[in-house]
DNA sequence: TATGAGATCAACT
DNA sequence: GTTGATCTCATAC
């Protein structure tokens, strides 16, 4: 299956044209990984997002340009990783909340002790658990090892819908799902 | 199936 | 002191 890796020419586009593209398309950390099923777009004017405030230590990664990984913790105990996105000072990123899990799935079962296939990646906070991003991997590059992300070979049917688990913006359609995935944080209304 | 508590930290009021 | 781009487990229906 012919795959073409992503470089930060790919995500130095709007969220909104990156987030769908990235639907079907593959992330492996340190080889690790699977299809990706749903992605959310943050954009820098929408309060939302992390940047929408201006810069802080924790999404420094967010002004630096595109092509990076921004990884941050979540309710102070989940790592969630984004792909900061546009030209540098934009400070836009997409959100990756599930895979469908393809590579290494017994190191997957294990850093997430054994727990139902299903359940290994569907959701931002079990995916890093999953792969085993953390902070330590912020600022990463995304077309260098550890990180792999490889464009789909074909088009899937994508879905949209709000996003999950905010209190801001809510009615900002930038969820984006593979349409009829069985490894969706939650299912598309 | 649904709701609630707890874990624990950066940023904000 | 409160909130949040979350998840798991317990208890109730």
């Amino acid at each position: 299956m012919p795959s073409v890796k992503l470089h930060s020419r790919f995500f130095a586009r709007s969220v909104h044209e990156v987030a769908p593209e990235l639907i079907g398309a593959t992330l492996l950390f340190n080889g690790v990984g699977g299809r990706i099923v749903e992605v959310e777009a943050y954009h820098h004017t929408e309060p939302a997002a992390h940047s929408f405030r201006g810069q802080t230590p924790r999404n420094a990664v967010m002004f630096g340009g595109p092509g990076k990984a921004y990884v941050y913790r979540s309710y102070g105990i989940h790592w969630c990783v984004n792909f900061v996105c546009e030209p540098a000072g934009s400070a836009s990123a997409v959100l990756i909340r599930a895979i469908e899990p393809l590579e290494g799935q017994t190191k997957m079962r294990r850093r997430r002790g054994l727990k139902d296939e299903r359940l290994l990646c569907s959701g931002p906070g079990r995916l890093c658990e999953a792969l085993g991003i953390t902070v330590a991997h912020n600022g990463l590059a995304l077309d260098t090892p550890p990180f792999q992300v490889l464009g789909r070979a074909e088009k899937p049917e994508v879905v949209t819908g709000v996003r999950i688990g905010i209190t801001k913006a809510m009615e900002l359609p930038w969820r984006y799902g593979l349409k009829g995935s069985r490894y969706l944080s939650k299912p598309f209304r």
